[in-house]
DNA sequence: TTGTAAGCGTTATCAT
DNA sequence: ATGATAACGCTTACAA
């Protein structure tokens, strides 16, 4: 049913309608009750493609979001994305496009419904840079956005986390409970996490190549029992890592944490759900999304940046280290 | 730019720009190329909201998802989604948009974005009904849809798993294996995994009451302690159940699988990454969404129904039995 | 093959 | 407070 159809048959102008739905224009309350209700009756709901093209951008809020992975997806921004989207208001329309950084089309065509008028508002998640391309775009069409990501990154507009602290304090924990010889397995985006570990350990620290998923994990484990049997103490730099690691340190009946100590990063779920549960920087991803929410919020009211917000990380020890 | 600036910048109609980036219409492949190049050099792109209220819809995919528990996230449908995202091909715009079935308004602008044609092909995940609403409103709208659910729902336009079946082969490894006493820690939407169990196991079944999330499953494995000591196999409604219930044994000091062997049901990545690795009625989600995508495909091209297809469950036996 | 012009369902600007 | 009407950027007969 479109608008004219509905006027017709609730004898009033399509002018009335529009502003019976819109936010507050010049109409008595009476009409704009009857309308409502009449719609709610018969079916009626403004279409907000029409709406789209007609000007008015309040349509819908978009997370944009890197899908890093290969084969084995990180849940660190599916967690992300959980705290966005139970954040977001109930009247809010609300969608999440994943881009795949490995496509380059892909980007293009989350830029492409920016400058369409379909995004009213749009959170950008990245690690790594690609972010940086959406929120030009965002800003060239007056639309405002909030980017999450590492604290290095952005200045204004962001809500950030600062692994590089995090790992700074997982180094410095290893330096007080008596560790000697540290390593690092490196993730895909970990500059600052390895620059933070190395501050905290303050001593030698090695790199082992870690990457994408799980089984990098149990192949890092592998290195360092056979290239260097004295490591007492790692960082993994994310926790699907970790516990990859951990199943490597259970196979070979590696006692964990007597032995080797081992944190993670991240705090996704199901690092907590693990055995031995998985002691973690947690950059709370969850409260990361809500933040970001607010922010964006803040931006619709007052139209002007807004400064960055730093969600702090925590070091949480639970069982794969003490 | 608009199609209007963008023909007078290259000197033809816009009626011949709209031809040059719409589907097969009549123009000469000459013509075509050179706009397509033009356009791409100036930076113009058609606007999808325009496209859309003019009438053709082939814009956007949405992958409709149920959130379905309030404090832990279970990843199940987070897996089906990765593979709905890895499918969609490169020109489509894909976008996810949740629901949440504790709200009301939820579903309902579900539906708004339907009717409004800002979606051009809708996949359909859930979990106990509320899907049903969503698919009347494509039908209505002619909008090519398929469902993904449990089996005993759908029956045409569907992606289905048996979790029943799965269920069945889990209760009959049981007792193939030897054990005498069943337990099933209930989840959300369990009736015909229950079902399927008990089938399966042919002897008594303890029910247990587990829920929503990991902690539920410790809870369950203590009412189990407490109430049925003599419990050697257990299965669990989901994952995310079966990892809290072996947390608990752990804790506890019950060895997996020699004292009580358990299996979970629904196969999420986390599952295989468990110390020890937990034993699952796989529901294969990620090949699930694939599935998902190339049913809507096939959809697009014959605009009529198409019957239901059974992605087969497997039982993963890993180390939580044997 | 290309151009002209009438929609598509809204909002926004004038009038009244 | 309400009603006419011109945009908004595109698609699609119909005409040339």
């Amino acid at each position: 049913m479109t608008i004219k159809e509905f006027a017709e048959l609730a004898g009033v102008s399509i002018a009335t309608v529009s502003r019976a739905f819109g936010g507050a224009g010049r109409i008595s309350e009476r009409t704009r009750k009857r309308l409502r209700e009449e719609a709610e009756k018969v079916g009626y709901s403004p279409s907000f493609v029409a709406r789209g093209l007609a000007g008015r951008r309040d349509t819908t809020v978009v997370l944009f979001y890197p899908e890093l992975y290969l084969h084995e997806p990180d849940p660190f921004f599916s967690e992300i994305a959980q705290g966005v989207a139970r954040a977001m208001p109930e009247n809010q329309l609300f969608q999440l496009v994943p881009y795949f950084i490995q496509r380059e089309r892909s980007v293009i065509s989350c830029c492409e419904q920016i400058r369409d008028g379909r995004v009213s508002g749009a959170i950008i998640a990245a690690e790594g840079g690609r972010a940086a391309d959406l929120a030009n775009e965002a800003e060239r069409n007056r639309i405002p956005y909030v980017i999450v990501g590492e604290l290095t990154e952005f200045t204004a507009n962001s809500v950030l986390y600062d692994a590089e602290q995090g790992a700074f304090l997982a180094g410095r924990h290893f330096r007080n409970t008596g560790r000697k010889r540290a390593a690092f397995v490196t993730g895909l985006h970990d500059a600052g996490k390895r620059a933070g570990f190395r501050r905290g350990f303050g001593g030698e620290v090695v790199e082992i190549e870690g990457g994408a998923g799980h089984s990098y994990g149990i192949r890092a484990f592998e290195i360092i029992r056979r290239q260097f049997p004295d490591t007492d103490c790692v960082m993994c730099a994310n926790d699907v890592l970790a516990a990859g690691f951990l199943r490597g340190a259970a196979a070979a009946g590696v006692p964990v944490p007597d032995r080797i100590s081992v944190i993670g990063c991240d705090d996704i779920a199901s690092s907590g759900f693990h055995v031995p549960s998985i002691s973690t920087v947690s950059l709370h991803p969850y409260r990361v999304g809500e933040a970001a929410v607010s922010m964006l919020e803040r931006r619709f009211r007052c139209r002007t940046d807004v400064p960055s917000e730093i969600v702090p990380c925590d070091l949480l020890i639970r069982e794969s280290s003490f």
